[in-house]
RNA sequence: UGCCUUAUGGUGUAACGGUAGCACAACAGAUUCUGAAUCUGUUUGUCAAGGUUCGAAUCCUUGUAAGGCAACCA
């Protein structure tokens, strides 16, 4: 069974937002010749859909005005940073369908430059090393409401400072003893300006320069003099560095930069009923509560991936939402809406039953089997039919049947008549129950003017189509259906210790399902809409040739469960 | 009792001084061999008060609310 050639929805065309009006006007006064962008990741958990929605940005503008875009790990801090992470975000960007060519760096790249620069500052005056302790400091900085005071190392001499570092560098001196501050203004309403860090030492081997440092620039220092290096024109990043503006431009201004970046904040992506701060997913993988960084319940590209989700309709969504300087929380419900549409263009059915109740045909002959064709999609003909056996035993859905059916239920009860879909129309006569008095069988009657699942000459309309399998032709097969990870709309909101929201049903295996024979042979990642149910893809890391898991991706839009919810 | 930022239907966004539009959601109807999809229609909005202007969601003032900032994290 392959997938239909149906057309893809292309990418729905970026709608204008204020960082591609200031990039055209750029461009067209003429103050940049082309547009350079980057995705930063720090290599210290995977990628997540906040950091898709960063991707499609700087990618997409290089793309939308013929730039580039570099992909630079933001790889200052030796004690968070592994190259598992390293190669799982190169994975996932590529997986997104974003290519960076030769551009790929890293900001340890620069620490020799980074050095130089730390050094002219000394020379300069404007910068000095500083024994405070973190606490000291932390005293000295004063308040949001009340200036800071100078640190008592503020003055020393450039040779003394110099000679410092040079030791600070050599590794004389313990972690958290000295560390080297700019010399800004301990007084300025921006705290970042109070003499912020410039290094701190680590005796901390690193993934890429392994022993070569012990002293690592932080953040702030490296940040717009990497941007520089690169000559990137507009450097996007989240709200949070809003404050940190004003100092990235204080080195931009301090500095012999080969270049002159502009830093330009856009609003953060959060989603209802899911986390996304990075410390809260690895706390989840690291403490088991999901089975790993691509589980399909997180929030990450892995695990998007891994339940079946396309890249295009995860690109598609972040064009959907917009970029703007407004914190709101986006509906996890529009990234729904993007998958399905996606995969209801493009995925063949399938039949599969979840929750099999046997079904006998009392009067279809007892040996009999006949191929029924069915249609891979109902709207791309292209895509071709396959058959599917059909004998005196079926399976359907239990959800299919009510002994004592309300009237807006329109599925099968005793003396009803539904169309089983491509095969025939079915009347229920009897049930048959077990010790416990669960239906474990229906007795039926088919009719054989309706091969096809076509209206019979009388006339006979039914209101219900069903899926179904045969009994004696099915595979058996696990399936697992996801639901939101958390119970509650936001869970980064209050005080509650977001594990305490987890929602405990957001995992169900169904160990007895029944699939049409032909589904023992899908490949991992291939997807499917199971009729009336949703849609699901082959999990690669359960199955097995010949046995696959299925993943339920999305369901289908379901209006009977809002009529029987009310 | 600091500085910075933001505010448009239920949600996310557009409108760059000139008809408040789009998407999701919701609701109604049509259609349907998937209670899906598709089609048609409907409901709901410029935080507040002043000011500038022929004209304000847009500019100005004040207020209100929300968020960010006091790591040797990014």
């Amino acid at each position: 069974m392959t997938a239909p050639k149906a057309p893809l929805p292309s990418d729905s065309p970026s709608s204008k937002d204020f960082i591609r009006d200031i990039v055209e006007d750029d461009l067209r006064s003429g103050k940049h010749a082309g547009v350079v962008t980057r995705f930063p990741p720090e290599p210290n958990g995977y990628l997540h859909i906040g950091h898709a929605k960063s991707i499609c940005l700087n990618f997409g503008i290089a793309q939308e005005f013929g730039g580039r875009c570099h992909l630079r790990f933001d790889d200052t801090n030796p004690v968070k940073e592994e190259v598992e992470y390293v190669d799982s975000i190169q994975e996932d960007v590529r997986w997104l369908g974003f290519d960076w060519g030769d551009h790929l760096y890293y900001a340890s790249d620069y620490f020799g430059q980074l050095h130089d620069w730390a050094l002219q500052l000394i020379r300069d005056r404007k910068a000095y090393v500083c024994e405070l302790s973190a606490e000291e400091m932390r005293l000295h900085r004063g308040t949001l409401t009340e200036p800071g005071k100078p640190s008592p190392w503020r003055e020393r001499s450039v040779e003394e400072n110099l000679d410092l570092f040079a030791r600070m560098r050599a590794g004389e001196f313990p972690e958290g003893s000295k560390v080297l501050r700019a010399k800004i203004d301990m007084a300025h309403s921006n705290m970042n300006l109070r003499d912020p860090v410039l290094y701190r030492i680590l005796h901390q081997s690193h993934h890429r320069t392994g022993d070569q440092w012990c002293i690592y620039p932080t953040y702030d220092f490296a940040h717009g003099q990497s941007d520089a290096l690169e000559h990137i024109t507009h450097s996007l990043c989240t709200l949070e560095f809003e404050v940190h503006r004003p100092l990235y431009e204080w080195f931009l201004a301090n500095l012999p930069v080969p270049s002159r970046p502009r830093q330009i904040e856009f609003s953060r992506l959060s989603l209802t009923y899911t986390v996304m701060s990075k410390r809260k997913l690895l706390q989840l993988v690291k403490e088991n509560h999901v089975e790993g960084w691509d589980d399909p319940r997180m929030p990450t590209i892995s695990g998007y991936r891994r339940r079946g989700y396309t890249p295009e309709s995860i690109r598609n969504f972040c064009s959907q939402i917009g970029i703007t300087k407004f914190k709101g929380l986006t509906d996890v419900g529009v990234l729904e809406h993007c998958i399905r549409e996606h995969l209801n263009a493009i995925a063949p059915r399938a039949m599969a039953v979840l929750d099999p109740l046997k079904v006998i045909i009392e009067n279809y002959p007892e040996g009999q089997v006949e191929e029924m064709e069915i249609a891979n999609h109902p709207s791309h003909p292209e895509a071709g039919t396959r058959n599917l056996p059909f004998c005196r035993e079926l399976y359907i859905e239990r959800e299919d049947f009510m002994e004592d059916p309300p009237k807006e239920f329109y599925r099968l009860g005793p003396g009803r008549e539904v169309r089983l879909r491509g095969a025939y129309f079915l009347k229920c006569h009897s049930v048959i129950k077990g010790d416990s008095g669960k239906v474990v069988e229906l007795r039926c009657t088919y009719d054989p003017e309706t091969r096809g699942g076509n209206n019979p000459p009388d006339g006979r309309k039914v209101k219900a189509t069903m899926h179904w399998v045969s009994a004696r032709h099915a595979v058996p097969a696990e399936v697992r259906l996801y639901d939101r990870l958390f119970k509650v709309e936001s869970p980064e909101a209050g005080d509650d210790d977001f594990l305490s929201l987890l929602n405990p049903d957001s995992l169900k295996i169904l160990s007895d399902c029944q699939l049409e024979p032909a589904l023992a042979r899908a490949m991992p990642g291939d997807r499917f809409q199971f009729e009336r149910l949703g849609y699901f893809s082959v999990d690669p890391k359960l199955s097995r040739p010949g046995s696959p898991v299925f993943n339920r991706t999305v369901s289908l839009k379901d209006s009977w469960a809002k009529v029987k919810g009310q």
